[in-house]
DNA sequence: TGGACGATCCCCT
DNA sequence: GGGGATCGTCCAT
């Protein structure tokens, strides 16, 4: 697979959004390699009143204005991060917020990061378990939990281990990176308005590859 | 110094 | 389909 070059993120926000589709995240965790197909994205622009940026640089979101080919990592709802990766140059404060991406290696690794019930020393992790009922009724959502693994930037970032730590974080060096991946064809790529935000509702920056099924919601 | 509010997720109804 | 969990950040006193 070959490293995205940092050309790549310095192109205007919007295309790299869309050409993120398709591509793979790739992230090396304690020797295990974990990656993921990027299925849906969001771009949050300068200028635009629901990025983080749009009030001016803060301890909080600096590293969204840093060069583009960053990780801008952030904290919300007291429990979730999300990754965004930074785009454009130096102190322009845009990035492309990734929302879902379909699983393509380390998924076990993947499901133990999801499941922090394995925290000691155990090493098979029971998904069985995690149905709390045990009913015969309890089918619906053990097909859920694996289809819930990434759909959401919250759970893509817990199944790929992202947290504060990988706040600006290089994407051109070796622990995490995004690689070419095959074309997704423009005739599947849609587009809609971005997902949980009160202003800047009428623009449509949210990509993501018609009928995929490790998309959010 | 305090309070309001999230680029969310999960569980329950 | 709705609400609770949960806490760092930012802005207003």
């Amino acid at each position: 697979m070959k490293k995205l070059p940092h050309s790549f993120y310095l192109r205007p926000t919007l295309q790299v959004a869309r050409d993120l589709l398709g591509k793979y995240f790739v992230r090396t965790l304690n020797g295990k390699r974990l990656v993921g197909k990027i299925v849906e994205v969001e771009a949050y622009c300068e200028g635009d009143p629901a990025s983080h940026s749009y009030r001016g640089r803060t301890k909080r979101n600096d590293a969204m204005f840093w060069n583009g080919g960053h990780l801008y990592v952030y904290f919300t709802y007291g429990m979730h991060f999300c990754a965004n990766v930074v785009t454009g140059p130096e102190g322009k404060g845009e990035a492309v917020l990734i929302r879902g991406v379909e699983p393509i290696e380390g998924m076990e690794r993947m499901i133990k990061n999801r499941n922090p019930r394995g925290t000691g020393a155990e090493m098979t992790g029971n998904v069985e378990n995690e149905a709390k009922g045990g009913n015969g009724e309890s089918g619906k959502r053990r097909r859920g939990d694996l289809g819930n693994l990434t759909n959401g930037p919250a759970k893509f970032c817990q199944a790929f281990g992202i947290g504060r730590e990988e706040n600006g974080v290089d994407l051109l060096g070796d622990e995490i990176y995004i690689a070419d991946g095959g074309r997704i064809s423009a005739s599947i790529i849609s587009t809609s308005t971005r997902i949980g935000i009160n202003s800047g509702k009428k623009r449509k920056w949210r990509f993501f590859v018609k009928g995929n099924g490790w998309l959010s919601r």
